[in-house]
DNA sequence: CGCCTATTTGAAAACCGTCAAAGTATGTGG
DNA sequence: CCACATACTTTGACGGTTTTCAAATAGGCG
């Protein structure tokens, strides 16, 4: 990949939007990139955190194993987005593991650089700051949920936190739902085909569509028995 | 309270130790002293975030509240730690709760003034980066515990998660157990009265010391058959 | 001493996971 | 182009873990 190339990939992220163009070929400068095939593991839970990374190109998921060895989905992301900045921000080996779904490539910071880097862009360190908040906000309200609701309502929430970052039209399977709300994929299975009887979402193979946003929103903040 | 003191109070806390006296006095400056009676809330969520807050003296307690009425328990803060700054570096309203457990003082430090000293001082802001990269690894962790343990090992690792910050005498209620544990406090009665037989912990009427933590870790990690 | 909160115990029921088996897309290789 | 392998989806029955509901005891503070 050339510089260049690099560079337009930074740009197109959130957290770099404050650089200019001098700034963005400094910092493609230190970054290295990485393909993956489908299935294969940018890290593994445990492993030394010496690289985060942005996307260019494919979806990986974030993902922690339970004892039993089932799996949690703590996220998905795509072109633009960072990850495995937990780590690298706190110097400790990655908390989780990253995954990639599909054939994908990413750019690898180095962790001393990138820190040396931010030292001298508080631009860019406020945006982290900003990035980093939210993912803890969203995490806090995953927590509740995990702690006190229903799986319907657990599911429920799921589905609009990913419908407003994607859309109505989400790419994931069954199972993909299960280990990101924390349940099984028959329940999975069993919830989404109620929810298709009563006309709130459409169901395929490896998809989900939201019809009916309101329904499923009143459907997560209270019991359907009003 | 003098100036003088609040500066002292900010010296002690990790965010602020990279700034000398005369950084620590002009933040001293930006804040304001707010006091709390015992069950008093600083803020609740959905409030407005126009200010973050560290501690000065008693402990807070950060919930947020289920549908069904349920209160999870996000975290305890105790002097020198800082809360709702998660609303505060979004610009969003507060996402939680917070209340005062005992009679508490706390500092209150306006969004944007805070916001314009950060732009200029890289250094507290990488230390923020730092806590709130330590705050979603935890949030994570939890996440997993959540989703894929069973009660027991949840109890388990919540005690020894609280253990390695606090000491092995750790002074919460069943009830303030079971909220952070998401489960209910008869189930955490139960469970810690399982414990104390087997003689890995001791309880009293609002606390509980750990006894044996190399069992309670073994706990927290695999099911009781091994 | 009295009230409020925390702790305790028991029994019943609900929710959801587990297990098992079968059907159905998707893609691959011959 | 078909056959097959692989994953995803579906359905049913059963059982266990945990919640729910109820009632009683006990500790601490004013």
């Amino acid at each position: 990949m050339l510089p260049a190339e690099k560079s337009e990939i930074l740009k197109k992220s959130l957290i770099f939007s404050s650089l200019n163009e001098e700034e963005l070929s400094g910092l493609a400068g230190l970054s290295v990139e990485r393909s993956f095939q489908p299935n294969e593991f940018v890290f593994w839970e445990g492993d030394e955190a010496d690289y985060f990374y942005v996307i260019a190109q494919g979806r990986i998921k974030v993902v922690k194993h339970a004892s039993s060895g089932k799996e949690f989905i703590i996220a998905f992301f795509e072109p633009g987005e960072m990850f495995g900045e937990v780590a690298v921000f706190e110097g400790k080996p990655y908390p989780a593991s990253a995954q990639a779904l599909s054939a994908s490539k990413v750019l690898g910071i180095n962790r001393q650089n990138f820190l040396d880097f931010l030292a001298t862009r508080p631009k860019v360190a406020l945006r982290i700051i900003n990035i980093l908040g939210g993912r803890l906000r969203d995490a806090q309200g995953r927590l509740k949920d995990l702690a006190g609701e229903r799986v319907e309502q657990r599911l429920a929430h799921i589905l609009l936190m990913l419908a407003s970052r994607m859309g109505n039209t989400l790419p994931f399977t069954r199972q993909e739902l299960a280990d990101m709300a924390g349940m099984t994929t028959e329940t999975a299975i069993r919830l989404t085909g109620g929810l298709s009887e009563r006309g709130i979402i459409r169901t395929s193979r490896g998809q989900l569509v939201i019809l009916d946003e309101a329904k499923l929103r009143a459907l997560a903040e209270g019991p359907p028995t009003v």
